[in-house]
DNA sequence: TGCAACTTGGTTGTACACAACTCAATAACC
DNA sequence: GGTTATTGAGTTGTGTACAACCAAGTTGCA
């Protein structure tokens, strides 16, 4: 499979778009989730721990930390402004000292109703048809195991 | 054009997926660019600013918010760490008071020739072919255009 | 001319994100 | 059993992001 010949110029320009682009969107995002959220009282990263443990329940902070890709330094703060808000309660566990399982609290599981239209606004506000964000999701994908691998 | 029915709860899940990979990417972006120019001594941020300098020549901070889409409250100590670093100098217009004019020094423009082969090794990184990448830019175009609209 | 509205850049406060480190607990090994 | 290595959370320091606010300069209009 032959393909037509990129300059060199074009193809350096498309990185740094890519990667600009993407830094955007992230923002992006985040400002639209910022108003979405405000009246949970939560930030998008808040709100993605707590997706979290909505879908999968009580977990050590390890295993939410695996799936949102972010470290204790991160995330010991971020749970710590959570239980401040009396959205989880956090437990060290008696089997293993070292580890802390996140519970959701009673306000925690509720907050989870009114969380609800979240995800179908930020949908609307896409304005993508939902073959394009399946493509972006598996192009991101990618892109992210790629990286990952570096 | 019918399209096939998607049941809500994959609709809804697949949004929190799309968000998730986008912040994701980004970050897996940052922790590579992070060190592809650890060498230079820029942060990625640090690192498009210089991008806008060297591509457009000085210009007012004002301007260059606009192209990477952050305000003074980010840009402002971010060019104070480019100017503490000798790359950049600001002077204040004399047309107009109010604006800053960002200029590179010259250790500033000599920084150009050696972040050279940096868009090349994050392009490698990236695993995606010409096409891909041309697409997600589109993508990623489109979306941010649109939440801006919110 | 004089004043209100707007613009530009800066500061402050809060919240990620991550590297580098510490500390305690557990696992692995001889 | 005792020593070493590893693991899980947490802390500290730096650097974005951004809202909210401020000060000074400019513009526009009555």
């Amino acid at each position: 499979m032959t393909t037509l010949p990129v300059p060199d110029s074009e193809l350096l320009r498309l990185d740094h778009q890519v990667c600009f682009q993407l830094h955007a969107a992230s923002r992006a995002f985040g400002s639209v989730y910022r108003d979405a959220l405000k009246d949970l009282g939560l930030t998008y990263p808040q709100y993605l721990a707590m997706l979290v443990l909505w879908e999968h329940g009580a977990q050590p902070v390890k295993a939410i930390g695996e799936q949102l890709r972010l470290d204790s330094g991160t995330l010991s703060p971020l749970l710590k402004r959570l239980e401040g808000a009396g959205l989880v309660r956090r437990e060290r566990s008696t089997e293993d000292e070292r580890s802390v399982t996140v519970h959701l609290t009673a306000a925690g599981e509720d907050l989870r109703e009114r969380a609800l239209p979240v995800p179908r606004r930020m949908l609307a506000a896409t304005g993508l048809t939902v073959e394009e964000l399946r493509m972006l999701r598996g192009l991101l994908g990618r892109v992210t195991a790629a990286l990952d691998e570096v």
